[in-house]
Formats: structure tokens, sequence, C-alpha cells
DNA sequence: TTGAAAGCGCTACCAC
DNA sequence: GTGGTAGCGCTTTCAA
């Protein structure tokens, strides 16, 4: 492996003048800058970012820990994050927490000890990395999802909107016997969404039934098993809205079971779009979150976070940016059933 | 920042013990142990890998470049990597080559630069990153695809052995106008799905037509239209094989603006198996590739290139693992239309 | 404009 | 069993 010594030799000039040639930052004769560069050249020199981020104490590399790699929408977001970080010159160091607060906090750890410069985080538990924000003061965004009552950096969707305009479309489509799955209420995703469901059923004069409120935690099977439990009721919902999209999965294989129509017995409208759900049978109506958005605003904001604390500035450090969500309409949701 | 010297000095003993604690290597006193550990507590000390990294020249991280963070089959392949090595005490740096030659190049060039201990790739290009593994002889282990005439690590799935029994499976169903939507042929994944294909029907006596032969890219958009053109044919095929995910579900919404019913009209049969393909309608039949097994196996070997790089032991270093695929029987499949 | 040298936090060698 | 210290490759004073 070369080193700065060995350019600095072949180019017979100093160490500290090759340098300054690698970060252009001081001036330095063309006819040295010309020698240096060739001599990295010829020894095919690639500098040693270890040794620079020990020295500089920045590494230029963010992690990133998200619950679940193999949900959609988390992908989604890591496509924006990986083209941004990429674009202002960091890279991504990725972890999966498996929803696990314990797996989250040992990631978030190894994070910490490898001085990354800064965390984007979808927390699995309210108050698990909550701490480290406070404690140390480490530049840390939150997506997705933030714990109730959080005060700090985020980027999210507006769920309780969301949630609220999706809910007026059924409503809107003629129907009263609404039912909800919900995801898991410890965190804002979970608990906003089931808000705005509330409010505009509310608003519109509508009950909603303790049946039909039934409790998912954003996994497939949870959305099958609430699925199954609510098309099986003596009086079930005409529409049900499912929120997310591995639940809405899982209810769509409950109906499939039971050999109950969409849109014909029931509508379903399900958080989160992605490629598929366009092509799934039917069609699913779905709330789309911007997710390529979302990555690109939360690593903006992390790189504003790590400015301003290396500057010592803790001024504009607390915020939160809220995306707007788009109902995209398809076949899974029709008037209700009347025959 | 506590750094090893705050924990040596409130310990009360020397740097080199604390360190000696730190990494359970040379023999301590019990006692010293004990206020080293504390002390360490007290402080909240992390280690500074960056550092340590230095010094060792390990990173204990390693890289992994995959063409598209979206397509579900690479997901399910980071999920295994991402466990096995946060189990064996690896991290990861992430980047998504985008299916782009000369970001894939800049990628290898960052991860090389950040002394990655090795790197784990899907290449976009037959020589691309060929080049890294012999001039530099730098770790390197390959999976999903390799160049052809590859030598080196790697971990692939048998690809003509599952495209071979998909066909076969076509055939076995009486299908006898066969089409094939290829991937890009360039890599062995898409040659050796082609390559299957060819001996199964080869082997049946049937013929493939030129016109039954359509070359997509693996992108949705390819199936689409690769689809459209074979469904348009004065005599079209009965049984589609369809070489991705991504361009298998371009080809259904192909089915779908056509109207053709599947399998009622067409059988379809996709390469690359996901949750969503379970529930997809019709329930497609699929090739599964073992995802998360394929992940663990190239740590795995990664890891072992890693150490007999390092011990300079060269001989061991080539070799591919080949996995098996499973066909998974669903309901996109069925005896072509006689009628 | 250039270069000598200190030192980032750690490990590992070597002397005790 | 313990500790002093050199040095990993780099950046960054500071003096020339």
């Amino acid at each position: 492996m070369q080193t700065i010594r060995d350019v600095a030799r072949l180019a017979g000039v100093s160490v500290a003048t090759t340098s300054k040639v690698l970060n252009k930052k001081a001036s330095v004769r063309p006819k040295l800058v010309k020698r240096v560069v060739s001599a990295m050249e010829a020894l095919d020199y690639h500098p040693d970012q270890v040794a620079r981020s020990l020295k500089t104490r920045q590494t230029q590399t963010i992690g990133i820990v998200i619950p679940d790699v193999t949900n959609p929408f988390f992908t989604d977001v890591i496509r924006g994050v990986e083209s941004e970080a990429r674009v202002q010159g960091y890279s991504l160091i990725f972890c999966d927490s498996n929803e696990d607060p314990s797996l989250e906090q040992t990631n978030l750890k190894m994070l910490f000890s490898r001085r990354v410069d800064g965390v984007l985080l979808a927390p699995t538990e309210a108050n698990a990395a909550q701490d480290y924000l406070t404690r140390r003061r480490f530049p840390l965004v939150f997506f997705d999802r933030v714990p109730p009552g959080f005060s700090g950096s985020a980027v999210v969707t507006d769920n309780l909107g969301a949630a609220y305009d999706a809910t007026r479309h059924l409503i809107g489509l003629g129907h009263e016997r609404i039912a909800i799955i919900t995801g898991r209420l410890n965190l804002s995703n979970g608990l906003d969404r089931l808000e705005g469901f509330r409010k505009a059923l509310q608003q519109a004069g509508l009950p909603l039934r303790d049946e039909y409120l039934q409790r998912g935690d954003f996994q497939l099977e949870s959305g099958h098993s609430c699925g199954l439990r609510l098309l099986q009721l003596a009086v079930p919902p005409t529409a049900i809205f499912c929120c997310n999209n591995q639940m809405t999965l899982g209810l769509m294989r409950a109906l499939g079971e039971l050999g109950v129509a969409c849109p014909g017995r029931v509508s379903v409208l399900g958080f989160d779009d992605f490629d598929w759900a366009a092509n799934f049978s039917p069609r699913l109506t779905t709330v789309a979150q911007p997710t390529l958005e979302m990555g690109k605003q939360a690593v903006q904001m992390l790189i504003r976070n790590i400015k301003s604390f290396k500057e010592r500035v803790n001024s504009d450090e607390e915020k939160v940016v809220v995306l707007k969500a788009e109902l995209r309409g398809r076949d899974s949701t029709a008037a209700p059933y009347s025959g």
C-alpha cells in the first residue's frame, strides 16, 4: 500500500506539500502540483481515509438504521438516502434493527464507535435512541417515525392528514362500516394514522365500533389475522383501511382464503405504495409516501446538523419537516356492496 | 470524547494495561480489570474504531455494491449479508451502482480508500471490477452474477439448472409454443438462464422461433415492451418464461392492458420469488433463489478470503459456490389453451 | 510557497 | 503482570 510519503519522495517534495496538493487547500506552485499529481498516478495512490479521519475528526460517513430492509418502503427511502449522501460526499453504513430495540441499541453503539458523523434512524421504540440524542447531543435525524412528544430533528410524512384523506375517500364512496387495521401504536406513524382515521369518521358522524379497530404490528401476519377476524364478523365492514404495505399484503391473503371479493364485497385502502401494488389484483388504492424525497431531505438535514454541531451552533437543530403523501385511487376501492 | 488515556488515568493504570483489558488479550490481574472496566463505564467510554483501524490495518468493515436496492431480490440478499456480517463482527458500507458501470467504479474506489477489509459485488459489467481483483488481489466476492469465463470467488444460483427446470415445468404442462424474455446477456445470470431454457427446449425437440426470444434488460419496462410484442404476434406463445422479477411485473402489466387472461390464454413463469409474488393475481409460479443463503455464504466466503489474504495464503481463494433454486408452482402456469 | 514536526487514539513491542 | 513508548498515515500549525 502506497502512502503519502511514497508520493512525496517520488515527486521530490515534502509530505506537507503533497498533502496540500491532495486537499487543494493551500497554494502550491503549478509545477510542483503537476509533479505530485503524476507521482500519485504513477504509484496508483489512494489516500487512506482512516488516517485522514483520525486526524480531522470526521469520517464523512453517516449511519442509517432501519427496522426492515425487506420492506419496500424503506428500500425506497434508502435509494434517496444513498444517492444524496454520495452526491454530498458521504458514505453510508447500513444497519437493520429487525424491529428489535436491543439490536437497535447495539447498532447505535457500533456506529458511535466508528465515529460516524451522524445517524439517520427509523426507531423501533419510544425512547431507545432519544437518549443518544439528548445525552450526547450527537447529530441524529429521525425519519418515518418519531416518539410521541418528540423534540428534535426529523423528516416524516403527514400521517394524520394522509390517513384522514384516505378515510374521506372511503366515506365519499358511500361506506359507513369502515374498519382499520392499525400498526404498532408506540410511535407517530402508527398513532397518527389511527388519529387521522378517527378524525375523518368523527367529522362524518360515523361510529367507530370496537371490533372494527384491529391492532396490528406492521408485520404481514398481523394483517392476515386481523383481516380474518374482521371478515368473519357477524356484521363485517364494507371497507378496510390498512396502515402499511406488509399488513395490506396479509389482508389480501385473508380475502383470498375466504373468497371475499375486493372491491366487490369489501374495499381495501392500503398505506404505502410501490411498484407491485399498482399491479396487484385488484390494483391497490394506496397512500403513497414521498419516499425518495424523505430520504433526500433527511440526509440534507443531517448534514446541516453535522455542520452546526461541528461549529457548536446549537440553534437550528430542532425541527421536523413534514412531507405530504398522495392518495392513488385504483381498483381496490369502490362503492359499498348493496344487495 | 473520552480516550483510552482518560480511562487509564481514572483507573490508575497505564494505557497499555487498559488496552489489554479492552482487547481481552494479555492477562491482567482481575483486580485491575475490574478497576479499568468500571472506569470505562463511569466515563461512558467508546473505543475509537478509527484509531484502532489505523493501527491494526483492518477496519472490520466490508463494502457491498449492488445494482438496485429497489429490487426485492437484492434486499433479500442484503438481509442475509447484514445479519451474517454483524454476527461475525463486521459492519457494512452500502453502495448502489444503479446498474451504471462508472458509478460502480467510483464506489469501488471509495471503498478501497476507506480501507474496507473486503468487498461483496454484484457487478454490472463483464470486466469492471475484475480489474481490481487481479491487479490488487483484494478480497472480493462476487454474488448473483459473474462475468463469462470468470475465475475467482463467487456465490451464485445454478441459473442454468433453474431455468432448465422451469422450462421443463412448462413443457410438462403441454406447452409447445414457449417464449422467453431474457435479461441482459453480458453476465452469467442472463446468459445461463437463456442457456437452460434452450437446453430444455432442445431436449424436448421443441423449436425456439426467433420472435419468441425477446431480449430484455432486467428492468420493468423491458418486460412490458417485450410482453406487448410477444402477445401481439400472429401466433403468440402459450407460455412465457420471464428472466427476473422486475420484468415479470412489466409483463403482467402488458397482459392486463391487452386483456389477455393468465393462465387462461398464456402461462407465465417468472424468475425470482418474494412475498408479493405469492399473492399477485394470479399467484405467480416462480423460481425462488436462496437469497438469504446466498447473502450468508457470500459473507462467509469473503471473510475466509480476508483471513487468507492477511496471512498471504493465496491458495484457496478461487472458487464458486453454486446454490440450488426452487421452483414454486402456483397459479400463473397451467395447461395451454385449447379451444 | 515550502517543509519539519507534532500529534489524532490506539496497539504492540519490549523492558522491567 | 505491567508500563513506557514508537508509530500507523495523515493534516496542520509554525518557522523559514
